[in-house]
DNA sequence: GGCAAATAGTCGGAAGTCCAAGTAATCTTG
DNA sequence: CAAGATTACTTGGACTTCCGACTATTTGCC
């Protein structure tokens, strides 16, 4: 029994009404929280067959993208944006299947390396392909939406301090 | 320690090189991912001092909209599009807290209505006017970002069934 | 060198979400 | 009007995420 209205905007009319300011604000936050439902639970349904969750892929496709297929949780958990613990945890459920192993780091031996399996890299190129077909859950949004959304949520990112606002200079580190 | 780059550009520059496909779809749905971290951590640490958490102050929210002030938890569910089990944490959490009475519908005894009390009516109001002060989280996103990713994320909303696509008629039921 | 500070990872606990299953009440239908 | 289907809500369990605290190691500085 879906709705037959839209939440979102029976939301908005409802500020508007009660002058409690920034409703479009509201609705747009609102309409990326559940965006962000719709395309968790879509993606995990297509990942399932993989045995896998958005989680696990993102960390699988970060190894499968680095020169030894093997990267410290750290550095993981900074490019996936999430804390520490949760690196932990998606590490223990890869290893637990067999698509990473745990191996320490050469030289600093407080670090531990994600080092990327062979059933691990197979895994990965599938899911990619699987998730690639449904269009990563956008279906709905034509091309402009999507680039619009992904240009508007660069300008949220980059003010949450993601990153810095140069972005053609490569110069990552200091020269 | 933030990134001296941006991690989603990163990923979209590796899906182009290894040819995974729909680079734009992945890049838009780890954008929203993200978004969604941030939105919702601005959010709820603009509601610490409150006592509220975003999904509690959404459904105080819903019951101050309505009539009466109570509604029964299904349709809170169906307005918020959670679960069952989530209203029901929810309106725990809220009715220990003293901001919602759980009161028996007066003719059907499956149903149970939330009721805001006094003081739910009173820690939403000035709940909602600290959410408007940070224009709800979307801080770096201009107004025209905003109504963009607004109006793109209604035609995902609306492809996912959330709605049917009769905006205009309010013919909520049939008539 | 050696001690304080920073860094890397893990553990325990709290919170939120969902699913599956269960209870209770109402509706439908023959 | 009685059995079966449906609806409303709750319970128990699994999962993910975060925070705070802890151990181990490395780095910085006098």
């Amino acid at each position: 029994m879906p709705l037959s209205f839209d939440p979102i905007a029976e939301a908005r009319r409802n500020w508007e009404a009660h002058g409690w300011g920034a409703a479009d604000q509201m609705s747009a936050a609102t309409s990326i929280t559940r965006a962000h439902q719709i395309l968790l639970q879509r993606i995990d349904a297509a990942l399932e067959p993989h045995g896998l969750v958005f989680s696990r892929f993102e960390a699988l496709a970060l190894l499968s993208f680095s020169r030894t297929g093997s990267l410290p949780l750290g550095k993981i958990g900074d490019r996936l944006q999430v804390h520490p613990t949760s690196v932990t945890n998606t590490i223990d459920r890869l290893e637990a299947d067999g698509l990473v192993a745990r191996v320490p780091h050469p030289t600093d031996r407080r670090t531990t390396l994600a080092q990327l399996t062979g059933a691990g890299r197979a895994v990965v190129t599938d899911a990619a392909a699987t998730l690639a077909d449904i269009g990563y859950g956008l279906d709905g949004m034509s091309d402009l939406e999507t680039s619009r959304t992904d240009t508007a949520l660069v300008a949220l990112r980059r003010a949450a301090g993601d990153f810095p606002r140069d972005p053609p200079g490569r110069t990552t580190g200091p020269h």
